[in-house]
RNA sequence: GUGGGCGUAGCUCAGUCGGUUAGAGCGCCGGGUUGUGGUUCCGGAGGCCGGGGGUUCGAAUCCCCUCGCCCACCCCA
């Protein structure tokens, strides 16, 4: 038999029991957040249907899709969440009540270049709201990702929320050359998601490519560039048109969020846009103060994505937080704990002839809730209490000839070092 | 994709102008008399020195190839 590497596959990762304990504990903040704000947890498949992921706007979030052909079917590794959220909520259409508050931690999986803090396969936390057209639903989304980041004990000034609106980009273009160009709006904000790292020549050329889809007047690009770089409301209304519904959206979301104590923490952005093509309204993204990392989360409103899929479109908004950016600010910050394994008792029989004894003992204390590990051979008593000690007991039930004819048990406190007789459970 | 660095014990690493049986710390296992941990003392196991080829009397050490990991850039949500 040929050797096998010790690896798993480039870009995704073991959890040994100490990882775990720390993954378990991030996705406790991620499910104990949605608790608090009414959602409920849903799941599907990793595996789905390639045509899920079936887009023509050149993101890549598609481009770097897992995937497959067997027996004649086309699958893929799931590369984010929503899509299947829309398969299921299609399903079901007739049958929910609306909104609905639904939230997951699904792996996620992208094929794409490995560097710091960016794997081929992340678990990220959704929350979403189908059915609300109205910005209240992006309100309660943003409060939920702030109270999680409270939970992980960062400090409020560590991160920022960008928000932009979609529209008020559309709105713009709208009088002339969404007219001529139907259809590119989705691509252009693709194109426009890259300013950040491409910088703005690249995006311009992008924009303006006559082989590309969008192929917008190199003057209007410059242009339009030159107008993302607007922060704060003032910067919104300035390029707004008259009565814009989308300025509308933004003034009464933040009016909501200042209720909830978050206006400080949350700046429009007109950069933002976000690379997902099926985004519509109000989106958003979270970014570390130094702009260190990438976004730590992004979401936004999805209002017609049910129409890719053959249906009639459903209001919904939400948004994806992914384990790897916040693990390394967090690791950064030493705010990610070091969680002891939690065992409550080891029993210890020390002969054969004790283990029915110390059987009964070990069940009564799994019947009590405890954690309770069972020494499984004959073993030094030595060789038991430093195992004890190091698995993090709180104490050891021992059980010798000389207890079990008394028919009690001795109970060392490792902490302590106390120890006093219990009566055996009969 | 380009450039650089690194692969030696379970882990972190030392050793390398080529030369006898390859080292340390931590961890692991055992012991310091009969049934008690965390400290300490003593002992032990464990390495085709990432893999393949070459040079040489002789290679962990030099050369070539290959695989893996890390960093930077490129690319990119």
């Amino acid at each position: 038999m040929a050797s096998v590497s010790h690896n798993p596959p480039r870009g995704t990762r073991d959890f040994y029991p100490e990882d775990l304990r720390q993954r378990n504990w991030l996705h406790g903040q991620f499910r104990e957040t949605s608790r608090r704000f009414g959602f409920e947890e849903v799941d599907a498949p990793v595996l789905e249907h390639a045509a899920l992921y079936q887009r023509k706007a050149g993101e890549e979030i598609v481009e770097q899709l897992y995937h497959f052909e067997l027996h004649g079917r086309h699958l893929a590794l799931r590369p984010e969440f929503t899509p299947s959220l829309a398969r299921m909520v299609m399903a079901r259409r007739g049958a929910l009540r609306l909104p609905l508050r639904w939230f997951s931690i699904p792996q996620c999986w992208r094929y794409e270049r490995m560097t710091r803090g960016r794997r081929r396969e992340h678990y990220q936390w959704n929350m979403d709201i189908w059915g609300e057209p109205g910005v209240n639903a992006e309100a309660e989304l943003i409060a939920a990702i702030f109270t999680a980041l409270d939970s992980f004990g960062l400090a409020k000034g560590e991160v920022v929320l960008r928000v932009n609106h979609r529209a008020l980009l559309e709105e713009k273009l709208q009088r002339d050359f969404l007219r001529s160009q139907p259809g590119v709006f989705e691509a252009l904000c693709v194109i426009i998601d890259k300013l950040d790292r491409s910088g703005a020549d690249a995006v311009c050329a992008q924009l303006s490519d006559p082989k590309g889809t969008v192929r917008l007047d190199p003057a209007a690009a410059t242009e339009l560039v030159a107008q993302l770089k607007g922060t704060g409301l003032e910067a919104a209304a300035r390029g707004a048109k008259e009565n814009s519904p989308a300025l509308a959206d933004l003034h009464t979301l933040f009016t909501a969020l200042d209720a909830y104590g978050l206006a400080e923490r949350v700046r429009f952005d007109a950069s933002v846009v976000r690379g997902l093509a099926y985004y519509t309204g109000i989106v958003f993204e979270l970014r570390d103060k130094g702009n260190k990392f990438r976004a730590l989360c992004g979401g936004g409103r999805y209002d017609r994505l049910l129409e890719n899929f053959g249906d009639k479109p459903l209001p919904a908004v939400g948004f994806g937080f992914g384990d790897a950016v916040i693990s390394e600010l967090l690791a950064e910050r030493g705010l990610l704990p070091e969680l002891p394994r939690a065992l409550d008792a080891v029993v210890y029989p020390m002969s054969e002839a004790t283990r029915p004894a110390a059987v009964r003992l070990v069940t009564k204390l799994r019947d009590e809730g405890c954690a309770a590990e069972l020494v499984l051979t004959e073993l030094r008593a030595k060789r038991v209490f430093s195992h004890a000690d190091r698995a993090g007991a709180a104490r050891v039930y021992l059980i010798g000839d000389d207890e079990h004819a008394r028919g009690v048990v001795r109970v060392h406190e490792l902490e302590s070092g106390e120890e006093r007789e219990e009566p055996l459970p009969r």
